[in-house]
RNA sequence: GGUCCGCUAGCUCAGCUGGAUAGAGCAACUGCCUUCUAAGCAGUAGGUCUUAGGUUCGAAUCCUAAGCGGAUCACCA
């Protein structure tokens, strides 16, 4: 039974009861009073006064009256103007932690019987990951996180595009440049290593460029004729032919590219239940446009061109079929979109990709649910923001990237240094030492991260370096490393609180009923994460309960209680939080600490 | 130009489905470590919610227009 649906449909009974009047249910809604005023719950009552027909103070206290003399959990009540304040009795919260204590599954929702690929990552072969990347890992991971909190089947997979003009040029320029050189011989991470050589095709091509334009050729000529851009492109042609040589020097560097980001997912802590490639995909889709020829849903043009007219939805044209007969970006997509389907017959699929693809997004979808697909009202694009750096967007081809490795790495120094400076490492292995600073640092930049509404742009500074203080990863981390302590002296000491009985308890400080009420609502938050595809709802709910801990860790003592009932009452709350913090934490890829 | 997204404290952001005096964190300032971890807690200060209209008992929130910033609109991927 839940308290505020129990109210609610006291309010019900009482408008039937006393204005003779059906209310339906969900016009009725309780909002959480302010913390200025006395109460748990607010019922305001100015929508409902052609109802009442009395004043709003009149209405407040008529209800307020009924509620009080029929809802036993209601002992109490305050009007302020149109505001029904409720109190309620606080042995309601002793009841209700002791449910939520005592439900092993707590936070995980029951299964619903639904599947649901969540695409995320979805690199270029050609350079190594980056800032951007980073945030695509980490929501993609964790709204995979949070929907299966929330009972649903997830596969997650990665759709790697391992082909294209972008690849060739990395290859190109290492046929010229590279003499050899790999992975073993430099010593450089294979995803870096092909990344040098994209980042020095563009610099020779913009040598050429620079040299045919003093030659007297146009900026537009120039660079369609620079001898490496058609290099690039007839290497491409060879690919696709399959050409011996061009394929071997493809599948070579593509495995140092693979090595390199296994070593990057792992640092990450993300991981995929299905691999796609492009170069397996890259010319699916063919038979999508043969269907939606036969359905009059796409049209051919005079030269043969095939296109899809979206114009009463609000969108333009858009082409499906070059007049050559070749595939275009989307075609592969919708022939994508039914090969996952056909893998693992789910009912939903989130693509995590950024906001410049929105239009794409939006004309795939309509294209499925044109056509008829089963999954079609259930195709999510994530659309997330750029991270910008304060010189601007970055540009992997001109090297002005922040490098997903590196900043992983200075994070892990970052904690490492402030650990330090805290003198907190006594009595730590080194081992254990390093294992603590590369949570700590994780943990902080993946909550910058995650912290923020996805769609929004946001903005990396590197000078001011990630906070380890306030609303951040390391204050919750933190939060939960002083539970653990709390839990390690009550086992110390004997306190029994796995299958406590709180029936003793009769009062409760403020602190104590704030925190069951944070903790009562942890599954209507993770529930509104998924329902936005938000984990940044998770960062804020975990930053709200650890700070409701820490004052309640300042305000109330523990093992300084006389009262072994009140001691152990207050033991488990705290683990009941510990416990909540690790689980939501867990749903942002964050681990928490035991001690720090 | 069309479409879409954003604009809230010095900075970074919550505040969506309209409710009370617009909230956090950082930065600044003041207190609190002989009591369970001070990466913490309590407090001070900081606001014309971009602007102008509208809707109503009530608007940061909904509608319209304007301004600023960004994305997108290829027989590119």
């Amino acid at each position: 039974m839940n308290i505020q649906e129990n109210i609610i449909q006291g309010i019900q009974l009482a408008f039937q009861n006393i204005y003779n009047h059906d209310l339906p249910l969900d016009q009725i809604a309780l909002a959480p009073t302010r913390k200025e005023f006395q109460g748990t719950y607010t019922f305001v009552v100015f929508p409902f006064l052609k109802i009442s027909q009395v004043n709003p103070e009149a209405t407040a206290n008529q209800i307020g009256e009924y509620l009080k003399g029929n809802i036993p959990s209601v002992t109490g009540f305050n009007v302020v103007k149109g505001f029904l304040n409720l109190e309620l009795n606080e042995l309601v919260w002793v009841d209700l932690f002791q449910q939520i204590y005592s439900n092993p599954n707590f936070g995980q929702l029951p299964a619903n019987g639904q599947k649901v690929m969540v695409e995320y990552s979805s690199p270029n072969t050609n350079k190594p990951l980056h800032l951007g990347h980073l945030r695509n890992n980490f929501l993609g991971f964790s709204v995979a996180e949070i929907l299966k909190a929330t009972g649903y089947e997830v596969i997650k997979s990665n759709l790697v595009n391992d082909r294209g003009i972008h690849i060739c040029k990395s290859m190109v320029a290492y046929q010229h440049f590279g003499n050899g050189e790999t992975p073993e011989s430099s010593g450089l991470k294979g995803d870096h290593l092909a990344g040098k050589y994209y980042v020095i095709f563009d610099q020779e091509y913009k040598k050429q460029i620079k040299d045919l334009v003093s030659k007297g050729q146009s900026e537009d000529e120039a660079k369609k004729n620079a001898p490496l851009m058609l290099e690039a492109q007839d290497m491409l042609r060879k690919w696709e032919s399959n050409d011996e040589a061009v394929v071997s020097l493809w599948r070579q560097m593509n495995d140092w590219v693979y090595a390199g980001f296994d070593a990057t997912y792992k640092k990450m802590g993300v991981t995929f239940d299905k691999f796609y490639y492009e170069s397996d995909t890259y010319l699916l889709g063919k038979d999508i446009v043969e269907e939606g020829l036969e359905k009059g849903i796409f049209f051919k043009k005079e030269n043969g061109s095939v296109w899809v007219d979206l114009t009463e939805e609000g969108l333009d044209e858009k082409l499906v079929r070059r007049a050559d007969g070749t595939s275009v970006y989307i075609t592969q997509d919708l022939g994508t979109a039914d090969l996952k389907y056909k893998d693992f017959k789910i009912d939903k699929s989130v693509y995590v990709v950024g906001n410049e693809q929105d239009y794409h997004f939006e004309v795939l979808f309509k294209i499925m649910r044109k056509l008829g697909r089963s999954y079609g009202d259930g195709l999510y694009h994530l659309s997330y923001g750029m991270v910008d750096l304060p010189t601007g967007k970055m540009k992997s081809r001109e090297g002005t990237v922040v490098d997903a490795d590196d900043l992983m790495q200075e994070m892990i120094e970052t904690a490492e240094h402030h650990t330090k400076e805290l003198g907190k490492i006594e009595g730590f292995s080194d081992e254990q030492a390093r294992e603590l600073y590369e949570i700590l640092g994780l943990g902080a930049l993946k909550f910058f991260l995650l912290k923020v509404d996805p769609k929004k742009r946001m903005l990396f500074n590197p000078q001011e370096s990630i906070e380890f203080q306030g609303y951040t990863g390391p204050f919750i981390q933190y939060s939960h490393a002083r539970i653990a302590a709390i839990l390690r002296k009550a086992d110390q000491i004997g306190v029994s609180y796995s299958a406590p009985d709180f029936t003793g308890i009769s009062e409760l400080t403020e602190s104590e009923a704030a925190l069951i009420l944070l903790l009562n609502d942890y599954e209507k938050k993770i529930k509104l994460a998924a329902e936005e595809l938000s984990p940044s709802v998770i960062a804020q709910y975990l930053f709200d309960l650890a700070k409701e801990y820490n004052r309640f860790y300042a305000d109330v003592p523990i093992f300084h209680e006389k009262d072994l009932g009140i001691q152990t009452f207050r033991v488990a709350l705290s683990s009941m939080t510990a416990k909540t913090i690790k689980k939501g934490m867990s749903l942002l890829g964050i681990a928490v600490p035991e001690r720090m």
